[in-house]
DNA sequence: CTGAAAGCGCTAACAG
DNA sequence: CTGTTAGCGCTTTCAG
């Protein structure tokens, strides 16, 4: 691997020289080009590991999230990633696992990699602590949940907000027993989302006590929805519908429910998340967007402030999400449903069939 | 951010011991403990960039994906890092979007950060060049997608004999005009499934004309399948079953499908590799399954075996697949259809509906 | 077993 | 504009 003196030697000048040819140093035209020539012979690419230990700083950003295999944290990861391309950072992405040492082990790693800062999606709200990199002067950005220490910025979705809408939605259409299936009792998002249920609840005269009894807290995995709804259907007042805090859980949710032989829209069930490869999936689902990739690239652009030095007053970014009607809302009294469902056709998914000619032959 | 040396200067030893204390060099205990204390007060954890500087590798492993919202690359992934984890290696994530020249900028920074090793799904079988790590002795270990230069380690799935299982058994349900929906011509992945659903054709008597008439290659993505399956089903002889060679691509073709009133299984459809939230899709999907998961946990052993400095020679793992028959191939003719598809009950997405007190009260 | 000293490859003063 | 020089924090000979 050649270094920055081997191409100085072979371009008669010195190592300064050399790195201020690759760093936007004032060099002359002429020396510049015999440089860079040299530089192509040789193979040679700037040794990023000796520069971060010189500068201080990588050039690297880290990116930490409970759920890789969450569509929505994938999402949200293309767009931090588009967003640092934009500045020469490269992104690593780590995954905590919802496990709080798997955390912290991945922050001591930043740390200790002196990477030039972090983007952080806690896996709990009053455990996980940034307060350390922020003592140390690493720039950090709190993404999707917000952590206990607020000493950082932070990009959100209006949860509360949401949650509220999609509810509103619910009792429109008819719905008048709404359960609920929220995340761990930890989380930001959770804690958020579940208020906006409730205060729409009590808005709409139901009793705090009906709420308490058809809540439940669950861990924002497929498995947790699932055991979430097999007990709300079991209870002695079922709801007819339920408002289901994440897009895995609510895959949980609607496996219940048909083992259970409840079918939406006569029971409704919306998700709070988008739920991937929807098209797929029958009823059509209502679902509140969440704009993930958005957030990753609003995250990004925070951090690349901070990391070039700005000094402002700590911000917080609130993204807007937006509801999406479809059928699996559509409401508890057959009769109120459309043949074709309007709701449903206005995103594609349910065009009317054509016909196609098929199987003349063979 | 203390050094060595302020741990040192505490403990009253020299830099060379709390360096022999951290890396299991020979120490009296009593002189390592009082380093240990020492460290600890000041909360020193060793700066892993001068580290990686002085032994010249990194303790981080690279991966590089084609799709990191391809559940089949993030189930990958997560194998790797258990794997990973196992060594203290941690794990650099880096997706190249089906993008040669991304991938090769994230080559790059591989050899440049001094990765202890990395691990690619290429992008491209022609265009990806591991060679230049290969020649300046960094572990490189080739997964899913088999690269030209065969000078790497190399962990596959048995995508030709899968291919051929999977054309067997939509035969084998009285299908008789299959069509192929395989990958981009570039990818060995593509051009192996197309063989073997190509072999097992030819070996059932289907002309080489027709079989040619009716594959398509696409881009492994939604939109690739959907423009796919829509040529497909416009022929002159539209065929009455496909078989499409990624999991992508179905969700696409599925849509296509849906569109043009087709419905499985009258007209049979499988997927090669499996359909994450499948338990949602209607009907259920006959997959070939592919073991992600344990793909990324073998390619992070090879590739550890290598960065320990083992020196034999090159390896290939092989990794079956496995044929997962549910309703959506259940036949062309609904006399052969069971009421309730066995086929689909066998993994639990079809158990039968119980019944639910619902509704005594309000 | 322990310490002194050199140096990984690069950048940033500082002189020239 | 260019070269010389020192040093980022750590590991690793080499003496002791």
């Amino acid at each position: 691997m050649a270094t920055i003196s081997d191409v100085a030697r072979a371009a008669g000048v010195s190592p300064a020289t050399v790195s201020r040819v690759f760093n936007s140093g004032r060099v002359t035209p002429e020396r510049a080009e015999r440089v860079r020539r040299a530089a192509a012979e040789l193979g040679f690419s700037p040794n990023r590991v000796a520069r971060s230990l010189r500068i201080q700083r990588a050039s690297v950003i880290g990116l930490l999230i409970p759920d890789i295999e969450n569509p929505f944290f994938t999402a949200l990861a293309r767009g931090v990633e588009d967003a640092a391309q934009r500045t020469n950072h490269s992104l690593v992405l780590c995954n905590s696992d919802e496990d709080v040492r798997k955390e912290s082990r991945y922050l001591e790693i930043a740390l200790a990699e002196q990477m030039a800062g972090v983007i952080v999606a806690a896996a709990s709200r009053r455990r996980t602590d940034l307060s350390a990199l922020a003592a140390r002067g690493m720039p950090v950005v709190a993404v999707d949940r917000r952590p206990r220490s607020a000493e950082v910025d932070t990009v959100l979705v209006d949860n509360q907000h949401g949650s509220a809408e999609a509810v509103a939605h619910l009792l429109d259409r008819g719905y008048r027993r709404i359960a609920c299936v929220t995340g761990p009792a930890g989380a930001s998002t959770s804690e958020d989302r579940l208020a906006g249920y409730r205060a729409e609840l009590l808005d709409a005269g139901v009793a705090e006590e009906w709420i308490r009894a058809h809540t439940r807290h669950a861990d924002f995995r497929e498995e947790g929805g699932y055991a979430a709804m097999r007990e709300l259907l079991a209870l002695p007042v079922p709801p007819d519908a339920v408002f289901v805090a994440n897009n895995l859980m609510t895959v949980g949710a609607l496996r219940a429910l048909r083992e259970a032989g409840v079918e939406p829209p006569e029971f409704g069930i919306l998700s709070f998340g988008d739920v991937p490869w929807a098209s797929l999936v029958r009823p059509p689902l209502t679902t509140v967007h969440l704009p993930a990739y958005e957030l990753g690239v609003a995250a990004a652009e925070l951090l690349q402030e901070r990391i070039a030095g700005s000094g402002e007053p700590l911000r917080t970014v609130v993204l807007r999400t937006a509801l999406r009607p479809r059928s699996s809302t559509a409401g508890p009294d057959p009769d109120d449903w459309p043949a074709e469902s309007p709701a449903a056709r206005r995103d594609g998914q349910d065009d009317a069939p054509v016909t196609v000619r098929r199987g003349e032959d063979e």
